[in-house]
DNA sequence: TTAGGGTTAG
């Protein structure tokens, strides 16, 4: 505005002003030119363009006769030929180019044009003096308004998270909408570089101003929420948008799905599960293959294979990702047969199994340890040109640890470091626990002390099966030494750490400490798990008090714990041992309703109750 | 044309 104005003054003061006149017939000889020849000419002979100053390149971008993207040639060729330096377009010159861009409904190129001005320090400068410049091109509010939101996402695109909220709300104060679909590009970018808060408030933000939420936008905050934990926040959210019209759909609630099988949340899931149905939500791929997740880790493969089998019913077309689930599994469990005829059908549909794909696959091998198979799969794997990567080699390593193979498995660990792979957490873990089952805790005490000085801090992981080894070594001041250092370097116990001190104590006979640190957990809003409770369980059992362990091996039904083949062991062993066959015998046949397979154990204990109820 | 699902350690 200001400029202009001083041009008229400027106009009335010296109406004969020779260089008044000059710029504006240097500007009608370049628009001329550019409309008869384009930029050519202008480029072989550029005498014309020595005398150029802003006000001419404003004459001549802002006039309407010479085509846009002749303007737009020239606007490059001044922004990029050395030789014209001093004649850059100004701030000016962007908007009035931008203004003939929109016009043209060039936005791809206004865009990129937008983008030369956030990166570069020169021209920088906040949204209303943008804005300022775009009302003097009179060109009509929507094209201020569509310049704003376009200028809020190149400030996302470009991370400048904070002036692209300020693009927000500068807008919402004048009364322009930035478009959902925008706000979603920074909800993203946010979510990409971790700034999980920023994205967070984003979101409120654009609630509170009424922006048109879509799911997408839902979906991705939510994910979000979940994953630092804030499960029920995110259920809460999707019920206050779902109010407002906006309906979750299949995934969202595959994220809410997620999140409750990640927390072991047996209520969530079938709420999750029922609330789609009730929404006649229809599972997808993703769904199945969450589904498969959840019955794999509760160890009931059977119901994950059930899911498997309803794909096909479901009208769902199976994925790569569904199968490494599925193979995934059934490696777990040891059924490598079963595995492998899966991958087979995988490869026989099309699909192309990856990385992840065989990773299951191997990580079955060696827990199986059969470590000659593994090794086939990873010559398989890299013939087909894929890498081994971290994750393989880990799990490699864990094969050879787990038969004893500790030189192998440290000469595995030598070779990927050589290949350019960090020796890291997992690797550390791995390797002392490795070490431990040979009973050579020394070594693996001091590998998991000095990592941290190798660069690699310790997780919780590391930290429980430190307290893990000294808790076998009954040396429990040590082991709540362990607790406290983890604590102040951030780490929180877990399920697993607790369970380590309470099978510890639990090994000394000391089922008091046991109990309080049962309770203890609980009170931290930690759920004890199958392991707490076999242990407990059986320290009972071990105890001679049988209806004790009877009272945890229901309270374990109450609470949706899977019971396995230990936990039914120590029950059925203890019942046996106090005479008590009949009770023993009813959970025998329970045990074998739930698909579990007894082991020898348990018919020992059986047939020894037979005789404490003769005798 | 955007959001969600698959491989490793205690």
């Amino acid at each position: 505005m200001s400029s202009q104005k001083t041009f008229k003054t400027l106009k009335k003061l010296f109406p004969t002003d020779p260089t008044l006149i000059s710029n504006q017939e240097i500007a009608k000889k370049i628009s001329k030119t550019l409309i008869n020849s384009g930029l050519q000419p202008l480029k072989s002979t550029p005498s014309l363009l020595f005398n150029l100053n802003p006000h001419i390149t404003n004459l001549v971008l802002s006039n309407p006769l010479v085509p846009p993207l002749s303007c737009l040639s020239l606007f490059n060729f001044l922004q990029t030929n050395p030789s014209l330096t001093s004649h850059k377009p100004n701030l000016q010159a962007h908007v009035a180019i931008i203004c003939r861009l929109y016009q043209a409904k060039k936005f791809a190129q206004m865009k990129i044009v937008l983008n030369g001005i956030v990166s570069n320090d020169i021209l920088r400068c906040p949204v209303s003096e943008i804005v300022s410049l775009a009302e003097d091109e009179r060109k009509g509010v929507k094209f201020v308004e569509t310049l704003c939101d376009m200028l809020f996402r190149v400030y996302a695109d470009n991370k400048m998270f904070e002036e692209a909220v300020g693009v927000f709300d500068y807008a919402e104060k004048k009364g322009f909408e930035i478009e959902e679909r925008s706000c979603f590009v920074l909800l993203l970018a946010l979510k990409k570089c971790g700034q999980v808060d920023l994205c967070l408030r984003f979101f409120d933000q654009m609630v509170e101003k009424g922006v048109q939420i879509t799911v997408h936008s839902l979906t991705l905050v939510m994910n979000e929420l979940c994953k630092r934990g804030e499960v029920k926040k995110a259920k809460a959210l999707m019920g206050e948008m779902a109010g407002r019209q906006v309906k979750p759909n299949v995934v969202t609630y595959n994220t809410l799905l997620k999140a409750y099988i990640e927390r072991k949340d047996f209520e969530g899931v079938n709420e999750a599960l029922s609330l789609m149905e009730k929404d006649s939500v229809g599972y997808n791929a993703a769904t199945c293959t969450l589904l498969i997740d959840w019955f794999g880790s509760c160890e009931k493969i059977e119901d994950a294979e059930k899911v498997f089998e309803e794909i096909h019913e479901r009208g769902i077309e199976p994925d790569v990702y569904l199968y490494t689930s599925i193979i995934n599994w059934n490696g777990r469990v040891g059924n490598m047969k079963r595995a492998l005829f899966l991958f087979d059908e995988l490869t026989q549909r099309g699909l192309v199994p990856n990385v992840h794909t065989y990773g299951a696959l191997i990580n079955g091998a060696c827990k199986g340890g059969q470590m000659k198979m593994a090794d086939i799969l990873v010559n398989e794997m890299q013939s087909k040109g894929i890498d081994v990567n971290q994750v393989v080699f880990n799990t490699l390593i864990d094969g050879y640890c787990r038969k004893g193979m500790m030189d192998e498995a440290l000469r595995l660990q030598d070779f990927m470091e050589g290949k350019g792979f960090q020796t890291d957490v997992f690797t550390y873990s791995t390797i002392a626990s490795g070490l431990c089952k040979l009973n050579r805790n020394e070594e693996a005490k001091s590998l998991l002390f000095t990592m941290e000085e190798r660069g690699v801090a310790p997780n919780v992981v590391c930290f429980t099966t430190l307290i893990d080894i000294f808790c076998k070594e009954g040396n429990f001041v040590e082991a709540k030494q362990v607790i406290q250092e983890m604590e102040r370097k951030g780490e929180r116990p877990n399920t697993v750490t607790y369970n380590a001190l309470i099978d510890g104590y639990i090994k000394k006979g000391k089922m008091k400490e046991a109990h309080k640190l049962k309770k203890e957990m609980e009170d931290k809003g930690l759920m004890p798990d199958t392991y707490t409770y076999s242990s407990l369980i059986h320290g009972e059992c071990i105890d001679g008090k049988v209806d004790e362990a009877l009272k945890l091996f229901h309270e374990m039904y109450q609470r949706n714990l899977t019971r396995n083949v230990v936990t039914y062991t120590a029950m059925i062993s203890g019942l046996s041992k106090d005479g008590r066959t009949d009770e023993a015998f009813k959970l025998y046949d329970e045990m074998k309703r739930e698909g579990l397979t007894p082991d020898d154990r348990v018919y020992h204990s059986l047939v020894g109750s037979l005789h404490t109820a003769k005798s």
